[in-house]
DNA sequence: TGTACATCAGTGAACGCGCGTTCACTGATGTAC
DNA sequence: TGTACATCAGTGAACGCGCGTTCACTGATGTAC
């Protein structure tokens, strides 16, 4: 059977998603162009009317991440004005979001990302980067009205942040969802906020 | 030319030591058994002489990787008595270890590492556990004695410590060293020290 | 509104490649007498 | 100590497989007159 002609737009989009899925449940051996042209109900060549090549492909997952992780850092800073509470929300919403996309830690993980195209790795460290300085941006407006001490940088603070989540999920989904994410987040984060904030006297 | 001719346990263990190292420049998908064998100076076929399959080297390697996360814990248990100092020091160890072979975070994390084989998730989970296990054992230690606060669970902290070196092998490696990860080990154990350590008055 | 043509998203056969694995073989090393 | 044989680590050719990619094609959709 034919499948529907669609504007390009929309397949790329579908192929990009059906993309990101699979790296998500199957790791990135487990993408193939194959794959992902079945799963969006195409025949693999067609993959190249959207496409120029697999790696072009990848580079559109990585968008998508991208999107996500930014996505996220403006939603908590619209939610509230507190520093404080923005790192606690946007804590819980990087835990729902890797456990959603297990791809994201994966990805950002696995030398195959930029084995066959070495200036990806500067595009990966480029999306990571900038979430990190988003991060930080919230630490540093939390020093300047004295919410969080002064004495740490705002990016170790922001690397720690970070290292909240990571090791959680790694351990959530190895263990078959029996590590409770949101409960350890929780827990690591009283001791990571009273670490950070100033106490009022 | 023909190769030497080593008994099994020998060649067993360059494979081994060859593929782990294999994994760590170029990733899982570099790893393939004609690179292996290239690299011990063997003909691929040469390799089913000493493993039964691919995913027998595989198991090799997780093996390696679990025997250096037990020895780090257990020489930093001969090194001192004090759980604080103890942590210390398997942080600056972990970072090393992780430095060194980036494999292992890599391995920890790619899915593909048990796609093909679902018990395999199961080994992993076990080596992390264990590790962990170890980690929470030195910090009770620490709640037993008096010098950690006794009010957030061990297997909490441990998770947390492990959290802070991760993200900072990933963006160490990601920035072809231009992240420094020593300098955010010693910060971030500056935060993390303080917020678990009891105070004395 | 109808016709002619360009564009563009779909198809399926074919390709070359590297991979894991098998197999019959070779020849060195170890063992029994 | 010498000979005969078993064992075992090495070889290289061959295989089937799934992959990414190319290509000439088809036919639907959009556009110009």
């Amino acid at each position: 059977m034919r499948a529907a002609k669609l504007h390009t737009e929309i397949r790329r989009e579908q192929i990009a998603l059906a993309a990101l899925d699979l790296v998500a449940t199957h790791g990135l051996k487990g993408l193939s162009l194959a794959r992902v042209a079945r799963q969006v109900g195409l025949v693999p060549s067609a993959i190249y009317r959207h496409f120029r090549s697999k790696d072009d492909v990848l580079n559109a997952i990585l968008g998508l991440i991208q999107d996500r992780l930014r996505d996220n850092a403006e939603a908590v800073r619209a939610e509230t004005a507190d520093p404080l509470e923005q790192l606690r929300r946007l804590l819980l919403r990087h835990g729902r979001l890797v456990g959603e996309y297990q791809a994201i830690p994966r990805l950002m993980f696995s030398e195959e990302v930029y084995s066959s195209h070495p200036e990806r790795k500067a595009i990966v460290y480029r999306i990571i980067s900038s979430y990190l300085q988003r991060v930080g941006d919230i630490v540093r407006q939390g020093q300047r009205c004295g919410r969080i001490r002064a004495d740490v940088p705002p990016n170790t603070m922001a690397v720690m942040f970070v290292g909240l989540v990571q090791p959680a999920a790694i351990l959530w989904h190895m263990s078959d969802g029996g590590f409770d994410v949101t409960k350890h987040i929780e827990q690591a984060w009283r001791v990571f906020s009273e670490a950070i904030r100033v106490k009022e006297s």
